[in-house]
Order: C-alpha cells, then sequence, then structure tokens
DNA sequence: GCTGATTTCGCAATCGCCTTGCGCACCTCC
DNA sequence: GGAGGTGCGCAAGGCGATTGCGAAATCAGC
C-alpha cells in the first residue's frame, strides 16, 4: 500500500492488460508486455503487493444472479458527524447496495442498488432505506440503461 | 448469453467464490464447492460460454495509475433520438468517463468520471463535456468518499 | 569515463495444476 | 424393470507456475 510510485512502463502495461483479463496466464502476460516469464511474475507479485493490483474478481451477469433491477438513490442525511458515520456503518450492511458515494454539495450521498425487480426494490425501500436513522431525504431513479459498461480505469502506456 | 436457467446451488457457489477471487485455482475452487476439480472446470467453462461470467479483471488502485480524483457529473441532453444516441456514442471515445447511466426523470444521465486531479477535471470539463451536442445542462459533483468498495453484485446461496 | 554496487533480466529445472478421456452412479421416463 | 441421459470422480499427459542462479544492464560516485 505504500506508494512505491516506481511504475515504469511495463507494469503500467501490466496492469492494463490484467484489468483487461483478469485470468491471463503468466505466459502470455510476458510475452504481450516483453518480458520473458519469471521477472513479469516478479513484478505482478509486487504490484499486488504494493496495493496497486487490490484483487482479482470475475464479472457476473447481474440478470444471472437476480439483480437486473438497478436504481440510483439520491439520499440526504443530517450533517452531524454521529450521523453520518452511523449511516454510513449502516450502509455497509445492506448487500444490495452495490456502490455508495459521500458528495459535495447535494444530494450528500449517492448509492447504486441492485435487486431482482420493482417488488423487491419497493420492499427494500420501506423497510431498510427509509428506515436508517438520520435520513431526510430519499429519491429513487430506476437506471433506464447502461450507457457505459464498467471496464475499469483506463490506463495510459506511454509508446504502448 | 441465452438464458439457460439451470443455475443450481453449486453453480451460484461457483459464482460467487470467482467474484470474491477470480484467480482461485481450479483445484481450491472445487474444493469449497464440494466438487472435484474436473466437473468444477466443466461448471466454470459452461458459465463462461452461457454469459454469467462476463469476463475476469484486475481490480486497480485508482491512485496508483493516476485516477485518484473522481466526480460524479449530471448531465441534461435534449431528448430527442438522434441527440441521445449521437451523446451516448459519443461518451464511448471519452476514457475517462468510467461509468454512465441513462436515468428515468431528472437528471437524464449520470456519469462517473476519473481523472488525476481538478485541474485535468477543468481541462476534460471545458473540452469535451460542454462541448458534446445537445447538452442543456452539465452539473458537477466532486466525491468526497467512497463509502462502499465495489465488490461485485451479492450472490446468495441458499443453504450455503 | 571508468569501476563497483545494485537492480533486473533470462535460462533451466522442478513442481504442481490444468485438462481430457473414460467408466460408474444416479435419475428419469418409458 | 430396463434404457437413455446427465453429471460425477479417477487417472494420466501435457503445460504453466515458480524458484535459484548466472549474466547483462543501469546507476552512482569518484
Amino acid at each position: 500500500m505504500v506508494d512505491n510510485c516506481a511504475m515504469d512502463r511495463i507494469d503500467l502495461h501490466i496492469v492494463r492488460e490484467l484489468q483487461n483479463d483478469g485470468r491471463l496466464s503468466n505466459q502470455e502476460l510476458a510475452q504481450r508486455v516483453g518480458l520473458s516469464p519469471s521477472p513479469c511474475l516478479r513484478r505482478v507479485r509486487q504490484l499486488e503487493q504494493d496495493g496497486v493490483i487490490q484483487g482479482y474478481r470475475a464479472i457476473i451477469d447481474p440478470e444471472a444472479v437476480g439483480r437486473g433491477f438497478e436504481v440510483l438513490v439520491s439520499v440526504e442525511v443530517r450533517r452531524d458527524r454521529e450521523t453520518v458515520e452511523a449511516f454510513e456503518e449502516a450502509l455497509q450492511d445492506v448487500p444490495d447496495v452495490i456502490e455508495a458515494y459521500r458528495l459535495f454539495g447535494s444530494p450528500g450521498c449517492l448509492l447504486r442498488i441492485a435487486v431482482a425487480d420493482l417488488a423487491a426494490y419497493e420492499r427494500l425501500w420501506i423497510e431498510r432505506l427509509t428506515t436508517l436513522t438520520g435520513v431526510t431525504e430519499v429519491n429513487s431513479q430506476i437506471i433506464m440503461k447502461r450507457i457505459k459498461e464498467p471496464k475499469g480505469m483506463p490506463v495510459d502506456v506511454r509508446g504502448a
């Protein structure tokens, strides 16, 4: 996690390739970045240890696991430290909340929620969202379409 | 991609484990879901082919690749088909836009953007966001804190 | 500019895992 | 009760991961 920012262009290239396909074999990866397998693997291990690569994840079709209905929820919370901290802590225990951000300005907080369908969302809304303490306003917006599939951060490799 | 929804609890378990750690060895995975390696691998391949597992990705620290500054941008676009389609198409060519949703109601569109710092965002805003055709309103909100790290979809495995 | 120290590479060998073909068990439908 | 189909476990072959070591490159200091 220490910011050992000695990332040269090969490291960036490795990061980019692994972000595109986290299951690349070390051999294939080495070939793509122009290295032999052993130093390539050593670099990957170093990147993992430095926290640059935080993990690997399979990308799942939300529909297939019964979470094809997505909602963006703006939440306003009373702005004192206790309330905010309790609210954010409580969010951790709601698995349907996929993403959550605290913002400057208004709304103070934005959630992305994924559930099975409208009925499931109604249940979540009435049972878990409106009951959170300190919440003064909840505004739900159904997602019509995902315009851009999340593909991770773009990584600029100078000269590659 | 065809909805071969014969996902039993073992498949759900596989999906959950691979979402947690996309680089699990097949042996380890098989052991966790209570199978021997060969049928386990066959199931994984099937899930990939059915589009349930859409891919694998390394999770990268945004800071490490110079994208530690994140902004949520509400965009309003003129609501005719031509404009909307052109706008959404144009978004694909802006790599700094990490996520994009089209919403019901207002705002009509929400973007998540990741750049290096405020200066980089100012440049992006003036050069690429305000110049998009049909855009009638752009409202930027800087993200103070990521409350919940994206960990993918929760997968309920009945009885596991 | 040369030299020593350090870093990083490539090679080779070992080990372990992936992968596939096959036989067996179970389940279903006649 | 028998026949077909589905899905499992076993075993073997091939291939990739992993590590130790020597060589090359890079860098600092003089």
